[in-house]
DNA sequence: AGTGCAGTTGACTTT
DNA sequence: TAAAGTCAACTGCAC
């Protein structure tokens, strides 16, 4: 097996820290060198945290204990891509790169070019290779969805039985840095979760055991949403699982609980969950922009381009005065997780009634997610923000929120505990506890805004600017080059009915238009 | 028993 | 998986 004449293939680890299901290591053979490259640039950038840090770090650990498992343990360095490959190739001989295409940020797009360009000029083939359902170079929205399926159908690439160890000594990083060596903000996160593959797996094989049971109306409060969600997000975003393996486990859990109609709901949105998933990141494929500039041009100069400095701070540390804000901003610093609704809200909250840009808030709330996954999050952030101009307008109102989805205020109690001394019936809105109002805002702020005149401003300017000549041109030139292609291809008439009385009633139709 | 009415519910529209 | 508003149908109750 061991061929010594014969440079090995180098395999560059990215966003895939996994063996099974590894389409780049199962195509690159044996004879392989496994590189991880640690980049500091990429780590000082305002989108990553030290939190996805020390996650990654802890997904490394187990793919370099598998890979030594398999026999040639993973290379680790430290520095900048191409100077550390042409490195590795020139010392080694190696003429063939593999590794998995990346729907990454600005940042890893424009390395890739680099690299790219360096691999080209210095006769190294570069191939990369497809992990999910996101095409590259798709012509047209239209056909993707079957695409996808087919990809997400196709029998997972076996884990190779074992690697051919090689043959030179090559150095490699023994102790990971930790965020302070990398030069990262302290960042404690004290529940984050654990990236270790172990931790993956039981992830997975507790959701789709017994946690996931009740998903589907679980999902949407902070309270139960901790549980009875997959939790798979930041495994799915660093590739410690891939979608395809999460997707036939999904398939399998359908069988074995055949019959029950909770799970059989539950596993239906989660299905969905994960097609929207690859959909979001095809868009930042399609449109690396979204990251940068709003999907719909008109709304460039809505709002300040340089944020109110104090409203932009209050929201970050969950000091709003809005008591359901505070705590779901408190609990994502804490966590680094939040479900999806809450998510939503947070962005509302900030865009809409703080009337902040997108792209002073887009890069907090990156770095808290440990799960931060560049085509989701720019995609919802601008969802969330008005500024696709091809989605309804969704401003949600905190108080409601905090009534319908934490109605006992236990989360905002655990989180917000300034608030332990109001009663329920003020809980929600401390402003009108006439008893203790005064007494309490020595410890916790009043609203930094009027809930009502906020939304009811940012209601009037958001529609008014839609009505503008034009508005709706681009926004179909918008539609056509991302819009899901779910709700509007031709049917008869009975069918588009049927489609649209589910649309009322299910929640997962009208989850994440775009 | 039937009527009037306030209040609720749900479908649907507007912003 | 928005919120607020409109409208019509319905409900429960007093008389």
């Amino acid at each position: 097996m061991c061929n010594s004449s014969a440079p090995p293939v180098l395999l560059w680890f990215k966003r895939d820290l996994r063996v099974a299901d590894h389409p780049a290591l199962a195509a690159a053979g044996p004879y392989v060198l496994p590189v991880y490259i640690i980049e500091p640039e990429y780590w000082a950038l305002p989108d990553t945290s030290a939190r996805q840090w020390m996650f990654t770090a802890e997904a490394l650990q187990s793919l370099r204990s598998e890979l030594a498992r398999l026999g040639q343990p993973l290379i680790i360095r430290k520095g900048e891509a191409v100077h550390e490959l042409s490195r590795l190739c020139m010392t080694n001989g190696i003429t063939r790169m593999i590794s998995h295409e990346e729907t990454g940020n600005a940042w890893t797009f424009a390395r890739d070019k680099r690299v790219a360009s360096w691999a080209a000029a210095n006769g190294v083939s570069w191939e990369e290779l497809p992990q999910c359902g996101v095409v590259r170079r798709l012509p047209t929205r239209d056909a993707w969805q079957r695409l996808r399926n087919s990809f997400m159908r196709q029998p997972l690439q076996d884990s190779p039985a074992a690697l051919a160890p090689l043959t030179q000594e090559i150095s490699t990083l023994e102790r990971l840095p930790d965020a302070r060596a990398l030069s990262m903000a302290s960042d404690l996160c004290a529940h984050r979760q654990d990236g270790s593959h172990r931790a993956a797996a039981l992830a997975l094989e507790t959701f789709l055991s017994s946690r996931g049971a009740r998903y589907r109306v679980a999902m949407s409060s902070p309270v139960s949403a901790e549980r009875a969600c997959s939790r798979l997000s930041p495994y799915l975003a660093l590739g410690v699982l891939s979608v395809r393996q999460v997707e036939q486990a999904r398939r399998a859990a359908r069988l074995h609980h055949h019959g029950d109609a909770g799970w059989h709901a539950a596993l239906n949105s989660f299905a969905k969950r994960l097609a929207w998933r690859d959909h979001f990141i095809q868009k930042l494929e399609d449109e690396p922009s979204l990251e940068y500039r709003c999907l719909h041009p008109a709304h460039e100069k809505l709002r300040p381009r340089e944020s109110d400095a104090a409203r932009l701070r209050a929201w970050e540390l969950g000091e709003t005065g809005i008591p359901f804000v505070d705590a779901c901003m408190r609990y994502l610093q804490a966590t680094g997780w939040l479900n999806f609704r809450m998510r939503a809200m947070l962005m509302s909250f900030a865009s809409y009634h703080l009337w902040l840009d997108w792209r002073s808030t887009g890069p907090i709330l990156a770095r808290m997610f440990t799960d931060y996954e560049p085509g989701i999050h720019w995609s919802q952030v601008q969802m969330q923000s008005g500024t696709t101009g091809i989605n309804t307008i969704r401003i949600y109102n905190p108080v409601k929120q905090g009534h319908d989805q934490d109605s006992t205020g236990t989360f905002i109690r655990r989180w917000v505990p300034e608030l332990n001394t109001v009663p329920i019936a003020h809980l929600h809105t401390p402003w009108t506890w006439n008893d203790g109002a005064a007494r309490l805002q020595a410890r916790y702020p009043a609203p930094i805004v009027d809930l009502a005149q906020a939304s009811a401003y940012a209601r009037e300017t958001l529609w008014s600017l839609r009505k503008q000549a034009g508005f709706q041109t681009v926004a179909r030139a918008v539609a056509h080059k991302h819009a899901s292609r779910a709700h509007t291809s031709d049917r008869s008439s009975a069918q588009a009915t049927r489609a649209a009385r589910r649309k009322r009633t299910d929640p997962d139709q009208l989850a994440f238009d775009l």
